[in-house]
DNA sequence: AAAGCCGATCAATCATAGAG
DNA sequence: ACTCTATGATTGATCGGCTT
């Protein structure tokens, strides 16, 4: 029998079963919240920015009567929220991806499925 | 602080774990491709059904998985080694038998 | 050449179910 | 009943590809 196509095994060529692959030493960079030319604002630490309720209400708000933002409309938002240019049009993009998948999957099955205690 | 984690308490609440079955075809399919673990869109759909849950509980399964499993190899080196060895050699029967009766089959 | 969008994925975290 | 671990879901942000 012939072996199959992908072996990137760099050290370690032992072990019977699981070699390592190169999907396990993906790394992602980390977040590049906030520009490095704009100081004193948001958080240039590249942590996951925690959004909070009135930032979420607001997004919210503004997807439910625009699912996409010109420029002029995300700069307003962005400034309003005080938020990033690119962390609202983040958001939007997510928030289009989670209705789509919503409305995919929400065919309907918990009308009366399963137990209702 | 505390009320901003108001902001969710919905469906990540009730969270119900799956079946012993479902977890175990789910277990099958990453060892028995642990050099890619990635199930195209279509592998996605018959595993959701073979579970009996959703596409994207398959997705949030692999994801999960994936990402926990290279961050302790160690720890799943068991779990590994138990699925390679009972699935690894089904899984290229299967495709020779598909691939077999693909070509005797003609609607 | 640059910027936005899509689809998939990552990575950290939340909240709960289950093991000890 | 409680503490600690396993696990499903959520989500801000990244990656690669394609479009505008």
């Amino acid at each position: 029998l012939s072996e199959d196509k992908e072996a990137p095994c760099p050290s370690e060529p032992n072990t019977p079963t699981a070699r390592t692959f190169d999907w396990m030493k993906v790394k992602r960079n980390p977040p590049k919240t906030a520009k490095v030319s704009e100081p004193g604002l948001g958080s240039p630490s590249g942590l996951r920015t925690n959004f909070t309720t009135r930032q979420l209400t607001e997004l919210e708000k503004e997807f439910h009567f625009n699912k996409y933002l010109s420029r002029a409309r995300r700069v307003e938002i962005a400034a309003t929220l005080e938020l990033n240019e690119t962390q609202v049009k983040i958001w939007f993009q997510n928030r289009r991806m989670k209705q789509k998948k919503r409305e995919r999957e929400g065919g309907r099955v918990p009308p009366t499925p399963p137990g209702c205690p | 602080v505390m009320i901003l984690r108001s902001r969710f308490l919905d469906a990540r609440r009730k969270r119900r774990n799956f079946s012993k079955q479902a977890t175990e075809i789910l277990n099958e399919y990453f060892y028995s491709h642990l050099s890619n673990p990635y199930p195209s869109e279509e592998a996605k759909e018959e595993l959701a059904k073979k579970c009996s849950i959703t596409v994207s509980q398959v997705s949030n399964w692999f994801g999960n998985k994936r990402i926990r499993y290279k961050k302790n190899i160690g720890k799943f080196q068991e779990e590994a080694n138990l699925y390679a060895a009972k699935t690894a050699v089904t899984a290229a029967h299967a495709v020779a038998a598909a691939v077999q009766n693909n070509q005797t089959n003609s609607p």
